[in-house]
Parts: structure tokens; sequence; C-alpha cells
DNA sequence: TATCTGATATACAAAAACGAATGAGCGAAA
DNA sequence: TTTCGCTCATTCGTTTTTGTATATCAGATA
């Protein structure tokens, strides 16, 4: 092996090649040609000193050496967009694109109309949403501002608390129709009710604070919690969904309105080194904003 | 501003320039040359669209922009860093470079025979540590194994608790024959005590724990516990350090073994995309095992 | 003042990287 | 089977990048 570091931009064609699957493809993708694309991975192999893929006729494939190597390259991606990002829009003006992180039902029911007002006020910033419900991406870089439900624990991030998101038990009015209302929570048994799939740390959090989940037998799974609102909206059963999104359907009806509350704690937070981009503060406080007037103050 | 990608390298480049303080410098440090080095700083600049830094004959001076952009070079420059380390010993062979992050007692005073052990054992190993009292250096990549005294957070680490290693009041036997020797606490009032100089969060934390500290007013300050070790072993007066290391000058007496006895907490902590390496599971078991030898089981 | 040492900038030649073109292998579909 | 579409490998000419050498400027020192 040899002593020279190798170049960076190896790194960004090895990720490509990893993500395409194939050195033409990976050549498309970085507007290269094929011939370079595989001379990259070649020098690549010869500094390290072994063998990143397994070439065929049908591509290649990665061998387990080049699999550990790709969360490494997958940071330096994202630390070099996030370079960039940094380095566009940098003076007083608002322009330049922020990378907005958000759980599916946030960035998808909530936030549109929030960024929507926000980029009619500033026609050059560029936003990008990205939907996910994992939490590690702000460290990451890959974003610079998330609306999380757990408070982040990390000090290089700039946190600021919204409040309690209200949490209800709903159902469509067509299902109480057929079904019958529950007038007792014991009545969910014979329910049909829609709840997760696999135990996540925060189902086992809410389970833990909530002991009458426990009642709730869920004959509908999913992990996704769009996907639950979605059934509930279609009338599939009883769930647990937001107390505002469920408002704005009229036909949706809050059961045990007493007795089941849940407030989802949110945070805004945003990357400590963004925060002398003005793009970044007037995107950070457009969510508090718009977030705080979401959940009424 | 141009809409193609600058080449990776071109970070590192500016990287090394920002660092240096002049193209020549950078040229020399990365195995260039001046007119180079100038050139990828005239390529960036001109992608990005503003000027990095301001040409003189005695160096370039960073702009602010170019400042604000430095962390995130730097943090592409660890992870840069922590591929190739991560590239180096591949396979089952116990070889490459470790990084280890301490505290500056523990890397100094406890960590050096264990890591002179497991080079012994492991030739091939070469192991970097790097002495800081920085506490997210495991995040940034900018180590590999970390020994701690607060609990991680983060779920991406894989993490190991040691036990409390005990913390004790000492002085040395030649100041104490000097100023004599405190019977009650309220005796410290009068001595020199040795203690923090600013009031970290780890400060404010143990102060907490440990209400009698407020009796002891320190008039030799250092916020690096290395000195303050030191301090006591020069018999400039009562200070705090662990038990263990002032076991070993006979000259050092422990005070009030009964009424103060602070355990702090320990941890070794690995990053997760580490935990394959063979050379980093070794090194994370030895400095596991040495510890908990340290600590008395 | 003259000189030496650091710096950046420029001109031109050498070296390295790149792209276009071509050949060949494999698999799916006609 | 034949063809088409995808792939990787190789060759060769060209473009791009880099290095060498030199000019120039500013500050420290004798």
């Amino acid at each position: 092996m040899s002593e020279i570091e190798p170049s960076w931009d190896f790194y960004r064609t090895f990720l490509t090649v990893l993500k395409e699957g194939s050195l033409s493809a990976a050549a498309r993708d970085l507007g290269l040609t094929q011939p370079t694309v595989g001379r990259h991975i070649d020098a690549l192999e010869g500094i390290i000193g072994f063998q990143l893929f397994i070439r065929s006729p049908q591509g290649l494939t990665p061998t387990e050496a080049a699999l550990d190597l790709k969360p490494h390259a997958e940071q330096l991606a994202a630390n070099a967009a996030a370079l960039l990002r940094a380095a566009t829009g940098q003076g007083k003006t608002v322009r330049g694109t922020v990378r907005i992180s958000a759980s599916e039902v946030i960035g998808i029911e909530v936030l549109p109309p929030m960024l929507a007002a926000l980029n009619e006020q500033h026609p050059d910033l560029v936003i990008e949403l990205s939907v996910s419900d994992a939490v590690e991406d702000l460290l990451r870089q890959e974003a610079d501002i998330a609306v999380r439900m757990v408070a982040p624990a990390q000090d290089a991030l700039v946190t600021r608390r919204i409040g309690g998101i209200p949490l209800g038990l709903h159902a469509h009015r067509r299902y109480l129709d057929q079904h019958g209302t529950p007038q007792k929570l014991e009545d969910l048994r014979t329910h049909r009710v829609i709840g997760f799939d696999r135990e996540s740390a925060f189902v086992r959090a809410m389970r833990k604070r909530v002991p009458l989940l426990d009642i709730m037998r869920p004959t509908l799974k999913s992990d996704s919690n769009l996907a639950q609102m979605a059934m509930i909206r279609a009338g599939c059963g009883v769930g647990v969904c937001q107390v505002e999104l469920a408002r704005r359907d009229p036909n949706l009806v809050r059961l045990f309105r007493a007795e089941f509350e849940l407030p989802l704690e949110t945070f805004v937070v945003m990357h400590e080194t963004m925060k002398t981009t003005p793009r970044c503060r007037v995107t950070f406080d457009a969510l508090v904003e718009g977030l705080l007037a979401y959940i009424g103050r």
C-alpha cells in the first residue's frame, strides 16, 4: 500500500459506483466517462491495497471491504454538500438552498403551507424537504434544519422547543356508523385498531407513558404514521393521530377526548455552523413561528 | 456562480491554505507546488462566486466567508482521514492506525502502559492518542475510540461502561508539614486549594452533587486537570485528583477519606462504523480490560 | 542602502488525466 | 438463433492539469 493520500475525488467516484452499481451508470451520474470512473476505482484500489469491487459484464458488485467504507463515503458526501450549501448564499441576502428534515406527518401535512409562504417571501430561497423518520441526519449534516420529536442531546445544535402537539384517538364517521362508537375504553378490544408494525423505541416510550395503549391491540399495522393517518381517513378503524390534523376533516371523530390526549414534544433544531447564514436563520424562524401557531401558541 | 460541483480536492487545498496561511506553505504541506495551489483556490473562488482570500506578498488572509466554511472543511478532512483509517487494515489482521481520544489525565497518566502492552502484542498497530477534553470528537470522526467521563447519548456509538474512578482530596506531605493537616472540612477555608479556573459544565455538575465543594475556595486555579495534579504533587496545596494516581506517590496524603469520595463515571466509546475492523475491536477490548483493572475490577 | 528571505504571479513545457472509439462478454427479448 | 441492450476493457489522440523557472513585491537585517 502506497503512502500517498488518495484524491478526495476518488471517494466521490467510489460512492457513486457503490450507489449506481456500475461504472457506466456512475459515469453518467458524475458527468464523466466510463473509462475515467474505472481508472478512479483502479487507482483507489491500488492505494488502499485491496479490491473494492468484483467486475463483471453485469456491473460491479462491491466487496465486503467496500461496504464497510460506504458509511464513511456517504458522510463525506453529506459534508461536501453541506459545505457547498454554506458557500452559496454567503452575504446578507436570503438565497441558496436550505435542507429541512422532518418526520413524515409533519413534513407532508404541516410544513408545506409554511414553506410556501416562506418561499413566497424569499423567491431566491431553494427549499429541500427531506421526509424521513431517521433521527441522526442533522449531525451527519444531511440537513441544515430539522423538526424533531425528541430533545436533541447534542450541544453543537441550536434548539428551540415548540411545545406539545396533541395526539388523540380518532375514527372516521362512517366506520363508527358501521361498528358503533366505543363508550368505554374497554370497548376498544372489539374494534379495529390501527397501530405500529414494529416496536420502535418511540412506541415503547409512548406505551410506558400511556398504559392504556395496551388495551388496544392493533389489527391494522404500519410503521408509517402517514399510512396510519390514511387508514384512519379511509375508515379502516380507530387510530392515533394529531388532533389538529383530524379536525381538518369534518368526517373524523375524536374519541375519549377526556381520557386520551398525548402531547408530542416538538423541537426545531439547527446545526450550529449554519446559524450565521441568513437563509437558515430565516427558515429557522419561520418554522418556529409556524409551528407555534400550529399548536395554538 | 457555475453549476458544476467543485472537485473535492479543492476543499482539501482550501483547508490547507486556511491552516498554513500561504499558498507556498500549503503547497509544501500537500506535496504540490505553489502555482497549483493558487490555481485550486482560483478555481474554487470561481465556482462558488466570491473571494475566499485576500492575496498579499505576505501570504493569504481569509475572508469572513472563508472562515465560515472552515468548520465544514475541517469536518470533511476528519471524515476523509477516518475513511482512510477504515480502509487500512481491512481483513482479519490487526494493523493500521487507531485514533484514541482521552482526557488529559487519563491519556497521560493511565493509558500509556495499556497502550504499550497493546502495541507489544500487535506490532503492526499504529496508535494515535489525542489528548483533549473536548467531548464531541467522536461524532466528528476525529477519533475511532474515546474514553469519556459522560455517558454518550448518541446511538451510533458502541458504549461500554467501566464504572466510577474514585476521586479524592489530596495534598503533598511537605505542604501538610508546613501548613498543618486540616482536621475538619471547615479548616479548608484557611488552606490553599487547587481548583478550576472557569466554571465548566462538569464543574457545575460536580458542585451540585457535592455541596461541600463550596467550602473550598480555590486560590490556585487551572482548567487543566493535569496542571492541577502537578500542583498537588509540587505541594502547592489541597486538590482533587484520582485516588489511584495519588497512591502511586508515597508523599501524597489523602484527606477526609470518609467524607469525600467522588466516583467519576467512565465509559469507553467506539464509533459504530469501526466495530468491524479488527484493530478497533482489539483496542476497544484492551482499553475496557485495562480500565476495569485500573479501577480494581 | 543593499541583501536575503519569505511571499504571489506569470510563461511555457512536461506529465497526467480524460474522452471518444472500439472490441468483447453476458443476458433478455423477439 | 439473432438481435438488442447493457456492461467492462483497451487503445489512442487530445485536453487539462501540473511542475519548473522566472519575475516581482514586501519586509527584516546587516
